[in-house]
DNA sequence: ACCATCCATGAGATCGACTCATCTATGCTG
DNA sequence: CAGCATAGATGAGTCGATCTCATGGATGGT
């Protein structure tokens, strides 16, 4: 039977590159984990590792069973903390994800008020997945996502929480600054700064520039909001950002918004859960109190 | 440490009922059991069932111990196969999953020169899934799905293989039998038959009648083609399938197609896989096959 | 009241996994 | 090329987790 321990060995002789080190942070001695290594590979009938010298080269299978280690040991490992969590008492942790890099800030408004109301809830922020947000949803490695792509499929529920308008950011002093709204061949000679996601995925690209067939002068990514802003109120270029937040950094920065295009960039964030977790009273409170 | 044995008791005992009766599909004895049981919730440092009488009730932590085996057992379990035929040579087993009732007639076709050309590869068809078909791709569930409504999601990659056209299918006697098309206020008086699946997910429904605010006099619903097929042919209802399945049958059965509104109703299905199995060859030649 | 059947428990047996000591192979270095 | 540091492999022996066996107490049906 393949057991945790053997995907574990797996997980870290793959992390270490050799048995010896790996045996270290399994709290084992090398010759344990070389019998163990040994018994399993004789039970799958295959071998896991190529010996070549002294290096341990993965074969097919040894490929195929670090995906599953990679894929299976964080469910268990999370199991066994709600477990824990349950065992003390504690509700437990609402471990959200984020597919929309703006809306962190509204996230944290919304999470101090949440943790007064819930004190046995923790929450957990992720960002980064294996296989995106919705494979994360699914996969258990988050309990919600933030995200503007809805996806109402069975298994899952969106619930919108909220509108906004997606803004250009420029300089007080730029020429743009002030118009009513702003054209995609107005950006054609623009430094256009956004977060580092796929320019598919950025509003500003698939919904403004792409479409027009206008591409700004150059592209350039920066991962805080902050900094970002600061690039842009020194003049080194412009970005795209809900105009919630632009007003509310335009109070001590040198920026201002500009509507983009005739009508706006108007957008939605939704909440995905887990159908599954509809009974979860806490997971929907936060819905509750994201949609009010 | 949680273990896959503690996780195939919870299961077990769930699908069973009672400890005595699990121990035996564990080839265990009931002893071993109960002490495994005893150890387990010391170690959780929580109690896995209530004991009322001689009925084991789950309590919060079991429920959720049940459900965290229920999707993680599946998981070894088909791990542990795949490594099975990665010992032995073969090539693994190709799981498809289906969203998309009448396709199972045009997947039959390509099977068989599939497996033809890939000797060492079988192939396993699912249709029910804990969360979707999505889900299942996710959760490693299938390799494939079969769906007309793609998602393109980073994770995840879909494949248009063929257009089809959504037809209404009546009796060659029927009075629309012959019409150059259907509008949607002519089905009001009539009853629909369909697969059972839910009406929001139907074309005939979302993209036909309801857009319309029509409803059927009445809609039924019956699992199997033949069978949905000789009902219409009889004269007890209409359906809609894609013009290719009815144009087959229609050799043999007394029915014809019609043309749902004045353009027809396109559709097209995708073939979806994980893009971490991009260089699976014989997932990719399935794709290459089905295009092709 | 009795019996069948459930789960719990203690004692003892058993088997698997771990450690220790040692060997061999590899690759680096002077 | 010799010498050394370090990798994995292996055999023997120990130890402990987990199993079985035997039995007890509780429950529910007849």
């Amino acid at each position: 039977m393949l057991e945790r321990i053997h995907l574990a060995i797996v997980q870290e002789v793959a992390r270490q590159g050799s048995l010896t080190a790996a045996a270290d942070t399994l709290c084992l001695t090398q010759s344990a984990l070389s019998h163990s290594v040994k018994k399993l590979e004789s039970l799958l009938g295959t071998a896991i590792w190529r010996r070549e010298g002294r290096q341990l080269i993965p074969t097919q299978a040894g490929e195929y069973l670090l995906a599953v280690a990679n894929r299976v040991l964080p469910q268990l490992n999370q199991a066994e903390e709600r477990l824990r969590q349950y065992a003390e008492g504690e509700r437990g942790t609402l471990r959200i994800g984020m597919e929309c890099h703006p809306c962190y800030q509204w996230l944290l408004k919304l999470v101090a008020p949440y943790l007064a109301r819930w004190p046995d809830v923790d929450v957990d922020v992720k960002q980064k997945f294996q296989f995106g947000g919705i494979g994360a949803l699914f996969g258990f490695e988050i309990d919600l996502l933030v995200t503007p792509d809805p996806l109402f499929k069975p298994g899952l529920r969106f619930e919108p929480v909220f509108d906004y308008e997606q803004v250009l950011v420029v300089p007080r002093s730029h020429r743009l600054a002030g118009a009513t709204h702003v054209l995609p061949r107005q950006l054609a000679q623009e430094i256009l700064i956004t977060y580092p996601v796929a320019p598919e995925r950025l509003d500003v690209f698939n919904q403004f520039l792409t479409p027009a067939g206008i591409a700004p002068r150059q592209h350039r990514s920066i991962e805080t909001t902050d900094i970002l802003l600061q690039m842009v109120a020194s003049g080194r270029g412009v970005t795209a950002l809900p105009r919630w937040l632009v007003e509310e950094y335009a109070t001590r920065m040198d920026i201002t918004p500009v509507r983009l295009g005739r009508h706006g960039l108007k957008k939605q964030i939704f909440l995905g859960l887990r159908e599954s977790d509809d009974d979860v009273d806490y997971l929907q409170d936060f819905v509750e109190m994201a949609r009010g």
